[in-house]
DNA sequence: ATGATTTGACCTAA
DNA sequence: TTAGGTCAAATCAT
């Protein structure tokens, strides 16, 4: 009994969060739209800033109608608890008697609670750490994992898969949200620093050479074949090591065909690179946390959500 | 010394 | 049984 009511409070919940989110993509083209006019009339118009805020009301209501229901249903969306992120044990510092039993304790992960983006850019403004990566099958480049870079220090459980497809473009997955507050913090002062820049290079994401040295792909990777959007050519590209952020002044070039090649047809199961970037408040289909876009800055307008009442 | 990456082994879901 | 996901020792960079 308990359960259909809990149920038919959860049908008319999700809808009103797939209502929401649903006016959130609308809006979000919309804001896109201004932003591809350029620097032109769109930032005088004020309604910028409106859609930036309705966006951020449509991601609030919608995260706080999830909420209510995690006391219905237990669920926890965004901590990483919930099954979805079960496989994750308690991480690599565990001491060595105890790894036989940790064996099989993980869970393999289901596609709930995870969200798609194909773009031709890897940094999303968070810091991961790879920690594994697989030959798929069909497919002509391999997967590879990434967890937050903090999961261990703040627990956040936020992962991510990226694949590349024939095209060039990256298939990203993400899987629960971030709850660490360095990622946050370095978004945001990713966009303090004026721009979405960032920049991540293919060949970091795939080490698919015949086993050069890490140290090889560090120095390629630092200073060619970067990616940007194309309206954010001109902007300005730094390095700033202390925000982790691993950035260039090179202008950005697309992705070619020689980026994460896959020399190993055998498995595939070799190396990789590591992430690190700035949010993209471009991109065509953007994973967005709240924390990416609490403080926003389009030259000379800044946008801070947090004016807002978040919980409303 | 410390932290990140590589990569083969292990494990589970399908 | 197998493909995909994760672990963790070894290796490398700083």
């Amino acid at each position: 009994m308990a359960a259909t009511l809990s149920e038919h409070s959860w049908g008319t919940k999700r809808k009103r969060v797939i209502k929401e989110l649903v006016q959130g993509r609308d809006i979000a083209t919309q804001l896109q739209h201004l932003l591809l006019l350029g620097k032109t009339n769109a930032f005088d118009h004020g309604g910028v800033q409106e859609l930036a805020m309705k966006i951020c009301t449509s991601f609030s209501h919608s995260l706080s109608v999830l909420n209510s229901c995690v006391q219905i249903h237990g669920d926890d969306f965004g901590s990483g608890s919930s099954g979805l992120l079960n496989s994750q044990d308690s991480g690599e510092s565990v001491n060595r008697s105890t790894i036989k039993a940790r064996r099989g304790c993980y869970k393999r992960r289901k596609t709930l609670d995870s969200r798609k983006s194909v773009t031709s850019k890897l940094e999303d403004g968070y810091s991961w750490r790879k920690y594994g990566q697989k030959g798929i099958l069909n497919s002509k480049y391999p997967r590879c994992y990434f967890r937050c870079t903090y999961k261990h220090e703040q627990g956040c459980q936020a992962l991510k898969q990226v694949q590349q497809d024939d095209n060039g473009m990256f298939n990203i997955t993400y899987f629960g949200q971030h709850t660490c507050k360095k990622s946050a913090d370095i978004a945001k002062a990713a966009q303090t620093l004026s721009e979405p820049d960032s920049l991540l290079t293919s060949r970091t994401l795939y080490n698919t050479e015949p086993k050069l040295s890490q140290n090889e792909h560090r120095e390629e990777s630092s200073d060619e074949q970067l990616f940007s959007d194309p309206l954010l050519d001109s902007e300005i590209s730094r390095k700033d090591e202390d925000l982790g952020l691993k950035l260039s002044d090179k202008p950005p070039m697309f992705l070619s065909s020689e980026t994460g090649r896959n020399n190993h047809e055998d498995r595939g199961d070799t190396s990789g690179g590591y992430l690190c970037g700035s949010p993209n408040p471009y991109g065509v289909d953007v994973n967005m946390d709240m924390s990416l876009i609490r403080s926003l800055k389009f030259d000379n307008w800044d946008f801070h959500c947090d004016q807002f009442d978040m919980n409303n």
